[in-house]
DNA sequence: AAACTATTGATTGGTATCCAATCTTGTGGT
DNA sequence: ACCACAAGATTGGATACCAATCAATAGTTT
């Protein structure tokens, strides 16, 4: 249904925002059509898709690389997302009924079953996921676009990083957020949301180099396999590009191998 | 040095927010690109550009059209430009310097000599301005780009609907709410950005049916004159596109000539 | 006459090929 | 070691072409 260069944009979006291609990383657009096995035109306008959303940056006669932000904005890129979390929770704690609250709470229960099995992994998406699910009760898809580009943008920056700290803290920040809300501490809450991403942004350390790990090719390559089998194409990345999760309750650590490095 | 694709988009997003071009209006490619004197591809790209901005909507196999939005998704836009006004108002209480409320006064000041003057269109201007500015101050680009973002399709829904109200009442608004936001009365300063676009949501009357006034070859006449000069070509829709105001306190009243209709 | 169907025409999405401008790189001379 | 210049690679764009699809018309049937 949607045009392909859509699809290859979401598929690249999703390649970013999984740290398989990390900021500076060139994406030539020769590379990209063979990979896709599309025309060089089709991978231009996925690239202008994928700038718009800022996640990549096209230098004129240079190419498109993915985005790579200054710390600076990566600031900025934080407290926006600090500001429209605080802004869905003003009108949230007004407005959600029990079934929301209740929603809430059974996402956060979810991932505290997952930390206690051990299951770091879906902890992880859960505790990213927490943030799209709470803005979703808004029931206001122009915000909720808008908080899922911020989101993305942090999970970019993400790979610029090195976080250092144990989430457990930060679902205990959910749950807290939860019992504020719905108690009326409106003031407190948005104390909480700001300090939580705060405590994100101190966990990280900002390497002025990074170094991708693979190289597009690589990074796309269950793509290519995907492409093999035929059927799943078009629908897979589509779907996880735009719902699955992403946030920042992350303890990755990325292994750093130097290999081709942008400026 | 932008892409022309990109200038291309900066031309038709004026065009839609000087409201030249109208809600569910026709942006042919073949039309488009005789106009503009550039191939379909390009032409395509600045649609692409339009349509991630909120502005077009790309119908596969259908084309593109400018968006038409609902009275739903005219509610969420609203809303969502009160959410990041707020919040910006409450950064701002807490961070701003003299120099910045300084600056805003002599926003409205000039805003007030204008309706003093009886230059209307350059008090509509500044009214729309003031809110680009508040938002500067924030020293937050992101911000400011999510922000403009949700200007201009305030802007693009004042093509659908009939403004009738007088915009002294807003004036009066923002300076109540610099005096407001100085003195730390956040409270009070966020309940009137609420009611304030609220006054501007309940002063339209949104009419189902939108009779686009000019053919995109008449709407971009004045983009064919320019490139007629040569120099002016690349500068003015560039700068124009970006930087002027948009918001809402407008009252022009739209003629409505029945021509071409979608849907 | 009204409703359904088929053909035609126009438009879009996409490919392949070509070209100019620009950037990068590597080589050679000093 | 350093600078200049030439060669190669890459991007931005034009053009021509094709397949798929939508819109509208004309024709057929009831």
């Amino acid at each position: 249904m949607s045009s392909r260069s859509q699809v290859i944009a979401d598929t690249l979006t999703r390649a970013v925002i999984d740290h398989r291609l990390v900021p500076g990383c060139k994406l030539g657009e020769r590379e990209l059509a063979e990979i896709f096995d599309v025309s060089r035109i089709v991978i231009r306008q996925a690239l202008i898709r994928l700038a718009d959303d800022g996640l990549a940056q096209i230098e004129r006669n240079r190419g498109a690389f993915v985005a790579k932000p200054s710390m600076q904005e990566a600031m900025e890129i934080y407290d926006a997302l600090t500001l429209v979390e605080q802004g869905v929770a003003a009108q949230l704690s007004d407005r959600l009924g029990p079934a929301g609250w209740a929603e809430l709470r059974q996402h956060v229960e979810r991932q505290r079953q997952a930390v206690a099995a051990g299951n770091d992994a879906l902890a992880d998406v859960l505790g990213q996921e927490f943030h799209t699910v709470f803005v979703r009760l808004s029931r206001n898809k122009v915000m909720q676009e808008i908080h899922a580009q911020l989101v993305r943008r942090t999970t970019l920056l993400r790979s610029l990083i090195t976080a250092d700290f144990d989430y457990c803290n930060l679902l205990d920040d959910h749950s807290r957020l939860i019992d504020l809300l719905e108690k009326g501490r409106l003031k407190q809450a948005m104390e909480l949301i700001d300090t939580h991403h705060r405590t994100v942004v101190r966990g990280y350390i900002m390497d002025r180099q990074v170094f991708p790990e693979l190289t597009p090719r690589e990074a796309l390559a269950s793509f290519l396999e995907d492409k093999g089998n035929g059927a799943a194409k078009a629908d897979a990345p589509k779907k996880t590009g735009k719902t699955s999760g992403d946030g920042h309750a992350s303890a990755h650590r990325h292994t750093q191998s130097p290999k081709q490095i942008r400026q």
